[in-house]
DNA sequence: CATGTTCCCAAAACCGTTTTGGGACTATTC
DNA sequence: GAATAGTCCCAAAACGGTTTTGGGAACATG
């Protein structure tokens, strides 16, 4: 009987700390009317005081001034549930992260937030962080998100060539932007120079004189990968030497990976003197794998990283790697997102720069 | 009697990604009425649909299955601002985060979001990220997220001995959980074992055979900095050693902070020949200033810092420091919080236990 | 047969805004 | 003086769920 009825549960409610008991009544009464306290205090109507308050000009400016004034006496703030329910939007902007991401890029991650929530809290919008335990679980939080209406927009990253969020999404035509390029792009995005950072690793170091560069690609699945490994490409050929297959391998983010494919690289015939790694970690397991085997990073094999996490600064050596500002990525995505919720429909597609670091890893090439 | 019919209408309706204008014009009649079109789909009424969605016992077994499967065929969803405007609750924890931390402290930090959103999910509830600007800000944040309903609990971090937040949300009776303590401590909180953290990391450096330690502080206006140095304090009586107040300072969180006491400490009379450090930025930036020194780390001078960030395993020496299970944290946080939700209102005071990961940092001590 | 109990359901009330569609009044134009 | 335009305001109707109200049907009990 009561069972059915979960405020049951809930007696004890209130049982605070004080005897407060006037004063919680006063205060209730005051925040329970709400709109309409303020019309009646003001001596309008509920629509007027609602208009004045939303910035409406068919408001006599004195009267406004009184709303505003009486609003801010009577402590009034509007029930966002209520908007939310009569306007259809939610004034909330969700990004979406994915598990693996947390346990390694965190700062990437969030240097991009900083930026993004300071664009939207400044128009008033709220970012909404969500997590997904796994990529396979993002289609399932988006889906979530868009169906039960809690957000008027996405962001989100880790696009891959073909990637079923973005179907899903356009099919419905929900905003959203990525971080991050896809096959088609047919939609909004931000993206670093990732063509770039593989072309100039391989320039720069057939430039310092090497002549067989090993290429440690990130994840394939991504598209970012894909870009690397053109921009790689390109670098090598434009460097005059030649593209050797073999020494193009996929590394994952997990440490092992990185050493790996380095122990099975020097170990082998032909060994690379210069190696382009699609990510810091990749990188330093790498490091960790050579020195295992006698051969010293930095002096004996030359390293580029990507992404400048802050360990590249304090491994031996420290990390050579590419750069970007993860706040102008934040702040860039924050604005495109207010113009497409401010109702501008185009397609923006836009290219980071990113800039070398240069540390300690890379080294000069030396004989052969 | 008309149980037998709905199941061809709901076949029916299933059928459903062909035709384009008939289809939308379907779905958006479907979603326009919400529950009410699934009460006339199932042939009940709307009160019984939101009873049976919503798990109430009331409910024939039978016509709850009837109802669930109307509700699945038509891809209905409840509205959430609907549901939040009667039910004035959100099904929302928002988590505030204040800017200092993103920079570097990252990896602590979402470490617990990840497992505070794991078990708030699991029950249905989201977890919403703020953050602010400043720590000044940090209560206009609160402030906003509270008076315009957005949230049912909050959960934040960076207390202080008198916390300005704390006072604020206890006036109102509004749920909230802290990581790390306070003075006056009537609140339920996260904390870990910052006590023991001073303690052990004085016993061990004492052990080792130091006479002199000295203790960087992290910044004394937040709780655990004093329960940090309580503990040190107590670990070098201890020992047996006398306390030297000239060796415990006070530092920030920026890196130079480390290194200029360690100058300091180190070009005067009588240095220590440990440190212990509040926090692991402070900990390298005092390596580093010992380097520039020409002393040692890990050889001539032990340290112990605090946090264990990823960080801590790549400077060299290696730094030693205490650690703690941050999912763990989280987890507890989820669980406090879903118990605080249900409407038990006890207080839940939980310490997390931390361990020390050693590594190179912490050298036996010398002569003298 | 009268009465009580137990389950269930339809209809209406409600949550606190925004939006709609005028209304009253004054100013301007023919 | 009537018609038109402009200004400022209002009452009532959404918005889409949940909760309450009130009662009917089936079954058990005295």
């Amino acid at each position: 009987m009561f069972s059915t009825s979960p405020a049951a549960i809930i007696t004890h409610w209130c049982e605070g700390q004080g005897e407060d008991v006037t004063d919680q009544a006063a205060d209730n009464q005051g925040q329970r009317s709400g709109i309409r306290a303020v019309a009646k205090a003001a001596g309008v109507s509920v629509s007027t005081v609602s208009r004045a308050l939303n910035g409406y000009d068919d408001v006599n400016a004195e009267t406004r001034r009184k709303i505003e004034e009486t609003a801010e006496a009577l402590g009034y703030k509007p029930s966002y549930a209520a908007a939310m329910l009569r306007r259809n939007q939610t004034n909330t902007v969700t990004f979406v992260v994915s598990k693996p991401w947390t346990k390694y890029v965190d700062p990437y991650f969030l240097g991009i937030l900083d930026g993004l929530e300071m664009v939207l809290s400044a128009q008033g919008y709220d970012l909404q962080v969500v997590m997904a335990r796994e990529f396979e679980k993002e289609i399932e939080v988006i889906r979530r998100a868009v169906e039960r209406n809690r957000c008027d927009a996405l962001i989100f990253a880790r696009t891959r060539p073909e990637d079923e969020r973005i179907d899903w999404l356009e099919e419905r035509g929900f905003p959203f932007i990525t971080i991050g390029q896809t096959q088609r792009n047919s939609h909004s995005f931000v993206d670093r120079d990732q063509h770039k950072v593989g072309r100039e690793s391989a320039r720069r170091l057939a430039a310092l004189g090497h002549k067989h560069i090993g290429h440690l690609t990130s994840p394939q699945r991504y598209n970012y990968t894909r870009n690397s490994i053109e921009g790689f490409r390109q670098g090598i050929e434009m460097s005059g030497l030649g593209f050797d297959p073999a020494h193009e391998i996929e590394c994952f983010l997990s440490r092992r990976t990185g050493e790996e494919v380095v122990t099975e690289l020097f170990t082998g015939p032909n060994p690379p003197t210069a190696l382009v790694c699609g990510n810091d970690l990749i990188a330093i397991s790498a490091m960790e794998g050579l020195q295992r085997l006698g051969i010293r990073p930095g002096v004996d094999v030359a390293l580029i990283g990507c992404d400048d996490m802050p360990i590249a600064a304090y491994v031996r050596p420290a990390l050579t790697s590419f750069s970007q500002d993860l706040g102008a990525i934040g702040l860039r995505l924050g604005r495109m997102m207010l113009a497409r919720l401010g109702g501008d429909n185009s397609i923006v597609q836009d290219i980071i720069d990113t800039f070398l670091v240069i540390r300690e890893s890379d080294c000069p090439g030396g004989a052969t």
